[in-house]
Parts: C-alpha cells; structure tokens; sequence
DNA sequence: GACGCAACAGGAACACGTTCCAGTCCCGCG
DNA sequence: CGCGGGACTGGAACGTGTTCCTGTTGCGTC
C-alpha cells in the first residue's frame, strides 16, 4: 500500500509539494476551527502554510475547493479511523442511529469547523462535484453497512441512506445557519431513521 | 383584511417606502432570474430599484437578507395562487407528488432564480430565520394538507413532511450545483415519498 | 411658511476572493 | 558547470459586498 494515502485524485510531484499541499489543508483546518468560514481567508491560509497566495490558488482553485478538499480528507481521516469500530446495536435503526450519532458527536466538537465545510459544500459548484461525491458515496457505504452489516446493500437500503443523508445534510444546514441546535439536527436524524427502518 | 399583504414582518411606514421596498424586491427577482446568484448584485439591484446603495442596505442588511426575502415574497405568492386548486391524487403519495411537482416545474422554469434563491437560503445565518421559518412552514402545512385534506395533521405527518422538505432542499441544492439535473430532482422526491408514506 | 429630523442620494473607502505579473529559486539535462 | 524551464515568491490590482460620510429632500409640527 502507498504510504501517504491519496490525498487528491493528482498525484503531486516531489516531496516538497505534497509538504506544500498537506501544509496548506493544515493550516486551512486549523483556521477553520478557530473562526469559522469567514476565518479561512486565502491570504490567513497561505501565510500560515508559509506559501505565496498564487501558489496556493495553483493547488486550489478557490477557496470553497480548499475547504471542499479539506472536509474529503477530514472525513476520509475520521471513516479511517472508525473503520475498526463496527456500528453496535440490535436492530438496524439503531446501528443507523450509532454511526450517525458518532458523526454528529464528532462534528458537535468543532462548531466552527463545521460551520466552513458545511457552507463550502453549500457553495460548491459542479466543479467540485468530484470530492463531494467521494463525501457522499463514503457517507452512503457507512449507513447501508451499518442497516445490514456485511451484506451486499438492496437498491431500497441504498435509497434509504440516501434519504437519511439529504435529511442529514438538511438539519447540519439549519444547524449551522444558526437556526437549530446541535441536539435537533440527532432529533431529526432518529425520526427520520424511525420513519424510513420500519 | 389588509390590502397589501405583509411582505415582511416590520410594516413600512409611508406609501413611497413600500413602493420603494416592492421596486427592489422586483429588482433582486429580475436580476437573479437573468443571471442568478452573482447577478444580483448590490449596486446593480439599486440602480434598477432607482434607490441608492445606503437605501438598499437600510431596507436589507445584506445581500443574503434581501434575496431571502425576495424568495419568501414569491413563495407565498405562489401558494396564495395555488391555494384555489386542491392536490389532486387518490392517495397521499399521489397527491404529495403532485404538490412537489407543481412547485419543482416552476422551479424548473427559471433555473437561474432557482440558484440564486437556493443558494442564498444555503448562506442565510440566524439573522434571516425568520424568513427562512415562514417558507418552512409553508411548506410543510401544503405537504400535511396534501397527505390529508382538510384534515388536522398528526405528529407524525409533520414528521413526514419535514423529511421529505428536508430531501427537497438536499435534491435542490444538488441541482443548483450542478451536481445532478432537475429530472433527479423530482426522482429522489419520488423515492421519499414512497418510502415515507406506506 | 419655517423648523427639525429622519430618510435618501451620491459616492468614497475598506475587506476579501481572485487574477496577474516580474523577479527568483530549484532541479534536471546537456 | 552552465542553461532552460517550470514552480514559487512578493506584491499590485480588480471586482463586489459592506460601511461610512456629507449634503439634500420630503414631511410632520408649530
């Protein structure tokens, strides 16, 4: 296996420029946790990462690609890690309600941070459809695993975590537009799972 | 009952300041169905409103505000013209469907207004809830209404109608983005309803 | 009709995303 | 070693959202 893990879909020249760019998703997260989306500006980034501002726009063409490849790799980090952990409970819904409280547990820790990766993929264009995509099909496998652990997903299981993930997306939008708190975005998420495993 | 139909919550006090409040209202609709989210812009909405660009930020503190409202604005004209012909459809899931279908159609009819709206709804902070809450509402009420004429709607008909408003908001956002076409859009709807009203 | 004041017009100024350019550095090749 | 070219730096510059300031206008009050 590689030992770097793909961190894009290119696979960057030298040593020094997957430094640059590993730099630069760095110093993007970090940001991003302290203030938010509007802390993540592209000057702040480029200084903290110790680049110039035109070789991080070579990286990343715009500052919702930076936070879109940023939140891939949050999330490939965080799916990595819990890859060990299979998703506990008895019946489907609960297993559905483990993982996805998990997340939710995990993103509750860092209000800012999620505040910029969720409103860079409100703003993504299709542009970036590539990395929200890989979100979205890593999200899905999750949930599908976590329904029927082990067994191959039916068309309606697939269509199902789809559905939760929308529902998913929907209350972290309302979450961190200020609308509702943390604790409505794992109400919605239970009763939609109750409405849709049953 | 009033004439002129509450366009925001605070009344406005002279004739000339809710011609004014109407004029750039029609400005930020005309300009973002000409060219969407990034022709809506400041200057050029107060220029077509013939107001100046303090006047416009003393009616909206910001561009999110204004097309926000603007959103809520044709919403409810909407809903006002359709609320004279009923759902039609033998079950709930027909009839759910058909209100989708109307609203999505409309959409679908002025892409660049419906980017420029979804986005701006994607961007709104806690400062704009309260138009963002009354869309919700409506919306919600026509789904439950639809589910079951004239009915008083249960807990759990909420419950529906907010999942399937939540997946609508995800399938909308995946359009605007680029990410998946309008057809889709109507296809995850389908899916939702189906799964949720069985 | 005169006064006072809030709203408005016109426009400058600032912040940040984005683009662009001139000069410099690094690195492989002859 | 010297060259050439691509990558990087530092910084200027532009567009648009937002703020602010100054002067003017409309309108209710006396």
């Amino acid at each position: 296996m590689e030992a770097t893990s793909s961190l894009t879909q290119e696979a960057l020249g030298s040593e020094a420029q997957r430094d640059r760019h590993r730099r630069i998703l760095d110093a993007t997260i970090a940001l991003a946790s302290e203030g938010g989306f509007d802390a993540v500006q592209m000057r702040a980034v480029a200084e903290r990462a110790d680049v110039a501002l035109g070789t991080l726009y070579r990286y990343f063409p715009s500052k919702v690609h930076l936070l879109v490849s940023a939140l891939a790799r949050e999330f490939e980090q965080s799916q990595a890690e819990l890859a060990g952990s299979p998703a506990l409970g008895d019946t489907p819904h609960a297993r559905v309600m483990h993982v996805l409280g998990r997340s939710t547990t995990y993103l509750k820790q860092d209000p800012l941070l999620t505040e910029a990766l969720v409103r860079a993929f409100m703003f993504a264009d299709a542009g970036v459809s590539t990395e929200i995509n890989r979100v979205g099909r890593m999200l899905t496998s999750a949930l599908t695993d976590a329904m029927h652990p082990g067994a191959e997903p039916s068309e309606e299981d697939v269509a199902i975590a789809k559905v939760i993930g929308d529902v998913w997306l929907a209350a972290l939008v309302g979450w961190v537009t200020g609308r509702t708190s943390p604790g409505d975005v794992e109400k919605s998420l239970d009763v939609a799972a109750r409405l849709l495993l049953r």
